[in-house]
DNA sequence: GCATTAACACGTA
DNA sequence: TACGTGTTAATGC
C-alpha cells in the first residue's frame, strides 16, 4: 500500500563529500541565517566562527554520503537538499527535503556513526558545517545549544510521523499539500519564511510525483486559497489548512 | 481512470 | 539565453 516515495534526482550525481578545499570562512553575511547561534555567549560565537566552514554545493552533488564517517554537522544557508536513502539496488527513497534555515546530521555525530542517509543537492545551494568536535563542545558547555539541538531532535520526530502518514495517502493533492507543509516548518526550518523557494519539478522529487502531476496539485492548493503559486517558489497563506489539507473535517 | 513521459509555447530572471 | 510554468497528446498500469 505505501508508495515508497521512489523519486531520485535528473542528473546523474557525481560524489563529493564536502572537500575542504572548496569550503570557504563563515561570513558575516551567513549569520544571520543560523538560528541557533543567537543562544550562544560570546565565547562560544567566537569559537564557532573560528571552526565553521561554508561550502557551495552544485545540483546533484552529495553533502554526505551513507557509509562516511562523520565529520561535520550541516545546515543550509540557502538552496534546497534532499535526503534520501539509495537501497543497495533499487529506487532510493526520499525521506525530506531540507530547506534554509534546516540543520541535520546530529544523530549521527552525537553516536560518531557513519552516515545513514545521503543528502543531496536538488539546486545550488550554500551548506555551512561546523566539525564534530566543536558540535560537542557546545554540547558540553552551552544550555541554550542542548535546547536548541532538542527541539530539533523532537520537531523533527513529528516530521518523521508525519511523513509516515503522508506515505499512506493516496490522494496526491493531499501528499503534495502535506510535504509542503513539512518544507514551511518554522521551527526546523526558519530560513524559509512565508515563501519558499522551490520549482515544482523539485517538488516533484520530494513527493515522488511528475511535474506535471505537481502542478496540477498546486492549482488546486491554490484554489483552495491555501497557497500562492509564483514564479520559481510557493507563497504559503494558511500553514494550518496545507497541513490538514486533504483529511475530512471530522 | 489516473498518473507518467514527451513535447510545446510562453513568460520571467 | 536559460529556466520555470502551464498545457496537451500519447502511453502504460
Amino acid at each position: 500500500m505505501a508508495h515508497a516515495a521512489q523519486a531520485g534526482f535528473p542528473p546523474a550525481s557525481q560524489a563529493i563529500a564536502v572537500a575542504p578545499a572548496r569550503s570557504r570562512p563563515v561570513q558575516e553575511a551567513d549569520l544571520g541565517n543560523i538560528p541557533w547561534l543567537g543562544r550562544l555567549d560570546e565565547a562560544e560565537r567566537a569559537r564557532v566562527r573560528a571552526d565553521m566552514r561554508v561550502v557551495q554545493v552544485e545540483p546533484g552533488e552529495l553533502v554526505c554520503r551513507v557509509g562516511r564517517p562523520v565529520t561535520y554537522w550541516f545546515g543550509v544557508l540557502d538552496g534546497l537538499l534532499k535526503m534520501s536513502n539509495d537501497s543497495a539496488m533499487g529506487m532510493p527513497i526520499t525521506f525530506t527535503g531540507v530547506p534554509p534555515g534546516g540543520w541535520f546530521g546530529e544523530g549521527t555525530v552525537l553516536k560518531n556513526e557513519p552516515y545513514r542517509y545521503n543528502i543531496q543537492a536538488l539546486r545550488k545551494s550554500v551548506v555551512a558545517g561546523i566539525t564534530a568536535t566543536t558540535f560537542h563542545w557546545l554540547l558540553d558547555r552551552s544550555i541554550g545549544f542542548n535546547r536548541f539541538v532538542m527541539m530539533q531532535l523532537n520537531e523533527r520526530l513529528g516530521q518523521f510521523i508525519a511523513a509516515r502518514e503522508i506515505d499512506r495517502l493516496t490522494d496526491p493533492d493531499a501528499r503534495v499539500a502535506r510535504s509542503l507543509a513539512a518544507l514551511f516548518n518554522p521551527v526546523l526550518y526558519p530560513g524559509v519564511g512565508e515563501l519558499l523557494r522551490i520549482t515544482q519539478q523539485e517538488l516533484g522529487y520530494l513527493v515522488g510525483l511528475s511535474r506535471q502531476r505537481v502542478n496540477e496539485a498546486l492549482q488546486a492548493l491554490q484554489a483552495a486559497q491555501v497557497i500562492r503559486i509564483e514564479y520559481g517558489g510557493l507563497r504559503v497563506l494558511d500553514l494550518e489548512r496545507l497541513r490538514r489539507y486533504g483529511v475530512p473535517v471530522a
